[in-house]
DNA sequence: AAACTGACCAAAAAACGAAAAAGGTCAAAA
DNA sequence: TTTTGACCTTTTTCGTTTTTTGGTCAGTTT
């Protein structure tokens, strides 16, 4: 009852401070809005966490973890080859990070100065791709529905392709180009790694 | 006479602004620190040049025209196969745009607020990446060592993915992995574009 | 005439200090 | 156990002044 009742009051944290700081960022986001937010005092914020950093680094890992979620659906279905697994995972990826405004931030002040409070949590998100990458071209390799030279090799491009393609698709606001973009690339994608009968 | 006098000086300015434009970047290179360095007034630099974004473009224009001139080698180097120019192209531009600083802080600015008065001659430049590509992939494919689905969409492809990989790096400082990273995308990219006979 | 100067201007940026707001702490209350 | 609110120190913000900057131009030099 006790222990239902502070995850409650954590959980009420957690998402007002999502919207908060998917709103007006990490730095615009004031501790006092949050508690405000949630009609508690400041204080009240670090009985349940240490510090600002902290709790963004939960909403973030909160928002990625449901993002792995949805993509792990993809990787267990046993319906879809591997090829249909890698073009499903690539396009839910990129659609589902658009709607993490903490990812795009994360980005961004990557590019320009380093948050390094969340090095921990990207660092794992990223394995995950990688993982996720290496499952699948693994399975395509058994059924023979792919080919690599060096697998490994072809994940780590795919990583860095997949990565470069988020700053430009999630930094770059160009709506309209958006889908389009993401389609044909991961069509491109496809076909250059399929076994090829001719 | 004359006229050689005038070309001279010209281009003592436009090199000059050249150094300290690659030193500190557009906005924190005065126009006086550029004629100071030349031993000139200020106001000669407005007889040659309408202002100062005039001037960086026309210090952009210069440093791009020498990176197009080098890869035209390339495309016209009848010794190279298809395969062989495509590949050549893809390293040695990432290469020589290492050097010129102005483009970095191009990209860089555009993904946080534009400068929009280089628009036009990075469009240009723009442009003549994808014509390269053109090229480049119709002599592939007439030659039978490439095919394709659809050609137009593979060079938009192409380019947004030597685009996006210019972000990652040309604007994060990783000189470790860099060549490393190039070489492996470059192959990836081969490959995938390459006719397979297995 | 072509090339250049340097005083000059309006606008932008840098410097500055005061005031407000921020993150964070903690003894006491609920 | 959970919450409060006064309190502290550090940052940010804001308004102001000062300096610097991009740009002009009448006039000098070559």
């Amino acid at each position: 009852m006790v222990k239902k009742s502070q995850d409650d009051i954590k959980n009420l944290i957690v998402g007002t401070a999502k919207n908060l700081f998917s709103k007006f960022g990490f730095q615009k986001t004031t501790m006092n809005e949050i508690a405000q937010s949630i009609h508690k005092a400041k204080g009240v914020l670090y009985y349940y966490f240490n510090n600002k950093e902290d709790l963004y680094v939960e909403v973030l890992s909160r928002e990625l973890g449901e993002v792995q979620g949805e993509l792990r659906k993809i990787l267990n279905n046993a319906k879809l080859s591997a090829t249909d697994k890698l073009e499903h995972f690539i396009k839910k990826r990129i659609q589902l990070l658009k709607d993490v405004p903490s990812y795009s931030e994360i980005i961004r002040n990557d590019l320009i100065e380093a948050y390094n409070f969340t090095e921990q949590i990207t660092k794992q998100f990223d394995d995950f791709l990688k993982n996720s990458l290496m499952s699948v071209l693994n399975e395509g390799e058994e059924n023979g529905s792919m080919t690599f030279k060096d697998m490994n090799i072809t994940v780590e491009n795919l990583f860095f392709v997949l990565k470069s393609s988020d700053i430009s698709i999630l930094l770059k606001t160009e709506y309209k180009r958006f889908e389009k973009t993401v389609n044909s690339l991961t069509d491109f994608i496809i076909c250059g790694i399929s076994s090829r009968t001719m």
